[in-house]
DNA sequence: CTGTTAGCGCTTTCAA
DNA sequence: TTGAAAGCGCTAACAG
């Protein structure tokens, strides 16, 4: 033995004595498989209001073998992409009775499959948004660790279910607008260069470049915050291009900062678009142009994955989704193009 | 017995078997308790790393009677400034080994108590955060949840730790600072009027206007978000005030946007004030003077509270932040003032 | 030093 | 219809 102060709740053993019943009825009764004498049913519940019971959770958790709660992990925590997921995927999964514990890997990819691996010991599963791990790491964590739904990384060789975003096809479609609109002379600012999502708006651009042939598309380092994109005012304007895709709508808010400071004029001087459509982009100066992603969405449709695998049903199909250009006023026609002007 | 398939991890009772050696044994190896022959807790652990063997959580819970995880209770996961104390929350835990579970209200103060009872079941204690929860309800909340720890819910009648956030002395602040610019005529954009924080705001707006005396101060209908900010816009405008501080800066970016094409300009024409000092606060056009909450610092300092509890230790002293003027420009001297203008 | 044993609180066969 | 008993996997007295 080894209790604490005796001033815990009340165990389904002394609600049983208490009704003078067996502890496997109170179980009954609790789990709505009882089906005698209703007055003993009646009693049982009355006793157990009286003795304020209420059924130990890790302990049903150890008999059944389930604890009804599931693990999210993701990079960081306060990105607000994240919290998008986590507040859609808590809320679809309150509505079938699950919790879900979050672990914020802090962006350190080494000790996240340790750290995957200890979440998903105190749960069902796992959801997993680990945009940095590397492939290999990634193979073993799903090899044991199922169920397991994967945000944000698609692995062909992996048998989990999968929603991504295709950032390939967002900063395309981006590049395509600021191409229709005249540019061509177009600077991308840069995520982390281990992203996946940045190598794919890198190789999104790539293809872009490459199929319609007259566009100077130059790269130069960004970065992922407001403060990054403030940083980046001079260097951009340096480059002497007309239009800039920034990495996200952080970088690109603040590099319309940097730019009023600077004097230069957004979408006069340069235009400028984002990425991921936050709430605060259509209220920037100018309404921020940018593609739209659906982290809500992608935490709900994560959910609906999960609780088919946790019911050994067959999940729906993968997802990709498409970012969709939203288009307000930072980007324009270029003032005085290098190539020539649509119109 | 009824379990699922076998394939599921190795049980402490197969490592002994395996390792000839008791479970007790394997216990103690995994929970450096062991004092006995290297020789044989290296092959102990030789054979638990052959099996893949990792303790059960569950299983470890229920003996120990702890689950080294704590419940954070918010009414909205959406809310940036939940996000961040989740944030902060998380990280400060998991240094000390502990997660947190999430649960979120849904801004139903009527179920709450329901939910806090459930998740507190999973849990060693809950952080609350409970802005709306009626006096009885956290009264008896508290008395059967302990180990809890409030934030922005301060109640001298119960006995756990507290931190919040000193509203009414902000917006007084903030009051204040445009007094002293010269307004006399200054419209209160109100929130959700059951919430505590804005009953706080209303009440340090009062003691400040009899203070002072010579101040008109107007409370109207404003709300949460952005949305309601730009829809407040005519109605602002229609008062004929020369400031208004808004509710949030949510609120404020949204009235910002709203007088914007209303081609009232800011601050030349009405001065615009927010609150939180949400991260694109400095990036509005014009940037906004607002206060700062530290969101990030209370959810570190609910952390140490917390583990003091769970440690059986005293906690700190209750917190009361004061939220802290950020003058930016948004906010300036009247055109032309029905009061006096100081200069 | 190490093993035996009881127990954490609940669920679920199995038998009556 | 109800209860006895075993078991979920682990920990911790207590012996030896």
């Amino acid at each position: 033995m080894h209790m604490g102060r005796r001033s815990s709740a009340a165990t389904i053993t002394e609600v049983a004595r208490a009704a003078e019943v067996s502890a496997a009825t109170v179980s009954r009764v609790f789990n709505n498989r009882f089906v005698g004498d209703p007055t003993v049913a009646e009693r049982v519940r009355r006793v157990a209001g009286e003795l304020a019971y209420t059924p130990n959770h890790t302990a049903r958790s150890l008999a059944l073998g389930k604890t009804r709660a599931v693990a999210l992990v993701v990079p960081d925590l306060a990105n607000p992409a994240f919290q998008a997921i986590l507040s859609s995927l808590s809320k679809a999964a309150s509505r079938d009775g699950y919790r879900v514990l979050v672990a914020d890997s802090e962006e350190s990819a080494v000790d996240e499959p340790l750290l995957v691996d200890e979440v998903r010991r105190r749960c069902d599963a796992v959801v997993l948004c680990a945009p940095r791990m590397p492939d290999a790491d990634l193979l073993s964590v799903a090899a044991r660790l199922e169920p397991l739904v994967l945000i944000n990384r698609p692995s062909p060789r992996i048998d989990a279910p999968s929603l991504s975003i295709d950032y390939g096809s967002g900063i395309r479609d981006l590049a395509q607008h600021l191409y229709e609109l005249g540019h061509r002379h177009i600077v991308f600012l840069e995520g982390p260069p281990g992203s996946l999502s940045n190598r794919q708006r890198l190789d999104g651009l790539a293809a872009f470049a490459h199929q319609v042939g007259d566009v100077r598309l130059e790269r130069r380092p960004g970065g992922v915050s407001t403060e990054d994109g403030v940083a980046t005012a001079e260097r951009v304007m340096a480059t002497g291009a007309t239009a800039v895709l920034a990495f996200n709508d952080l970088v690109a808010i603040g590099l319309l900062d940097g730019l009023h400071r600077l004097g230069a004029r957004v979408p006069q001087d340069i235009s400028v678009s984002g990425f991921d459509d936050i709430p605060f982009a259509k209220y920037t100066t100018p309404p921020l142009t940018t593609a739209s992603v659906p982290n809500t969405e992608l935490g709900t449709q994560a959910w609906h994955r999960m609780r088919a695998l946790l019911r050994g049903e067959e999940p729906d199909h993968n997802l990709v989704f498409e970012p969709r250009v939203e288009l307000r006023d930072s980007t324009a026609p270029p003032a005085r193009g290098r190539g020539r002007i649509t119109d």
